[in-house]
RNA sequence: GCUCCCUUCGUCUAGUGGUUAGGACGCUGGCCUCUCACGCCGGUAACAGGGGUUCGAAUCCCCUAGGGAGCGCCA
């Protein structure tokens, strides 16, 4: 039997870094396998369910590159289907109709909690014949003793006493079909083999097979991953920072590192901690996932994304880049090659967007001088030094504005004034960058260009002199 | 309250009866060096606690503590 996943995600919201790991497993292990990947929208709640989130989901899909091969479904779509299913139940004494009140249940949990027992329906309208027409909802009969076996890939075997388990509602008053019977006849319609998907759900999954079971279908294989947990051990929410996944793209992290960072949280390769999406595939193991919650850190995830922006191809860093300039009124049109800028900047930088601001020197004059920079570097000693590099590069032709020769330069009056090479490179970085940071000073130089860079000596020629008049 | 689940450095993890308990992020010392990064070398730091089983337990069993999830006419 071909291997068939489903990520099955309830569209009341964005794509949030939890789901998007449950999503990359089901993925990893479809494709491992060698079968398909489905993605089912549940959005049988009306009343949550939101076109906007489903835009957002299949969004966050997208710039993943988790590509499914079949859908995406949505369970609006099988109604029909699921009224069938219910009324066969019924039909077989599988269901039944309940009449029970809110409030008849409600003062029935109210007790039960009292007495410090579980709280779940009595069974009160088993057996009653009830009107069809009459107001009511449809119940599963579950089996009232015995055993039920989970046999989960990641937690082992889980045994669930029936007489813990209540009849659920699978149809409401109003007709609709609930989730525990929806995703039973839509994992056994679509063939999934494989139900990977997050731990709060392990306490419906003896009820899954159990309604399988009644219904004469044969359950699927469980992988119940665990819940990704904030820095902070609780759960994973807002203000922890961001939790979609599109707020990760937005904030410049590179859809590569994002699954490589969660790749590894609950789950490694020995020592190996940088995945291509090919090995991923290769070396995943749905078994082998941890069984306890972990915690989301951002120092992680972003070495992984300077790693990959630092490795990965300049001119794809380039494009993706780009935006991120543009957000900062920059047109990268107009300045150095764009993919010189990512080769000097990509090891300075977590983010993309970090990258686009330590890089926005290169394009436009900075607004004025770091102050601990300027008061370190742009002294009386420095105006001598900055106004031979002046002369020296304006003399340069424009052909050989590149790095070796503008290295010689600064090699060159450093040794003129019989100087280190910092006490020169240092007062023009300063002048060139408004900060003591910046990629090699020939480097930086050849980005800012020959005009730039003469007009930013002469201003910091300006400011010493008129910092020094002032004293 | 009840049911189920979980517990190795701050964090992510390796480890499946015998290891100086390994790696990674972070932090930190150093090297490299025109700066900042990168890179390289080194350091810091963990088996929740208690009982067993065993010649020997991070590894097996029990208890305690702590954490989590579920107990909807939500998914």
């Amino acid at each position: 039997m071909t291997v068939r996943t489903r990520f099955a995600p309830s569209p009341t919201g964005y794509l949030h870094v939890g789901g998007a790991r449950t999503a990359l497993f089901s993925y990893l292990f479809a494709r491992k396998h060698g079968g398909q990947f489905i993605l089912r929208i549940e959005d049988t709640d009306l009343e949550r369910s939101t076109p906007e989130s489903v835009n957002a989901i299949l969004e966050g899909m997208t710039w993943l590159g988790l590509e499914y091969d079949e859908g995406p479904f949505y369970q609006t779509q099988h109604f029909e289907r699921y009224q069938a299913v219910i009324d066969e139940l019924l039909d077989k004494g599988l269901a039944y109709r309940c009449t029970c009140s809110k409030e008849r249940i409600d003062k029935l949990r109210e007790r039960q909690m009292a007495a410090k027992v579980k709280p779940r329906y009595d069974g009160h309208c088993r057996g009653h014949k009830i009107d069809p027409e009459e107001p009511h909802v449809v119940r599963f009969a579950n089996p009232v003793d015995g055993l039920v076996v989970v046999d989960d890939r990641i937690r082992g075997r889980v045994a669930f006493n029936n007489g813990e388990l209540d009849d659920l509602i699978i149809r409401r008053s109003d007709g609709s079909p609930t989730y525990n019977l929806t995703v039973v006849v839509d994992d056994a319609d679509m063939g999934i083999t494989d139900v990977i998907r997050g731990d709060d759900h392990l306490g419906n999954t003896p009820r899954q097979i159990n309604i399988l079971n009644a219904w004469g279908k044969k359950p699927p294989r469980y992988a119940h991953v665990p819940m990704i947990l904030g820095d902070d051990g609780s759960r994973l929410s807002k203000r922890h920072g961001a939790v979609s996944v599109i707020a990760y793209r937005d904030q410049g992290y590179l859809p590569e590192a994002l699954l490589n960072y969660l790749v590894r949280l609950g789950w490694s390769h020995g020592d190996q901690e940088i995945f291509s999406l090919d090995e991923m595939i290769a070396f995943f193991d749905i078994e082998s996932v941890n069984k306890a919650a972990s915690a989301f850190n951002r120092d992680k995830l972003d070495w992984l994304n300077q790693h990959y922006m630092q490795h990965s191809d300049p001119l794809r860093i380039a494009h993706l880049l780009s935006p991120h300039l543009g957000a900062l009124d920059i047109d990268p049109a107009h300045g150095p090659e764009l993919t010189a800028v990512v080769t000097a900047q990509a090891a300075r930088a977590k983010t993309l967007r970090e990258l686009a601001d330590i890089s926005t020197f290169i394009y436009r004059d900075f607004d004025d001088y770091d102050e601990s920079s300027a008061k370190k570097h742009l002294r009386p000693v420095a105006r001598e030094p900055l106004a031979r590099l002046r002369t020296a590069l304006e003399m340069l032709a424009l052909d050989d504005w590149k790095p070796d020769t503008l290295h010689h330069v600064v090699d060159r009056v450093a040794a003129e004034l019989e100087v280190n090479m910092g006490k020169v490179a240092q007062p023009l970085r300063v002048a060139i960058v408004g900060r003591a940071a910046s990629p090699g000073i020939d480097v930086t130089l050849q980005l800012v260009g020959k005009e730039a860079t003469l007009r930013r000596i002469d201003r910091a020629l300006a400011w010493i002199d008129d910092r020094q008049s002032q004293n």
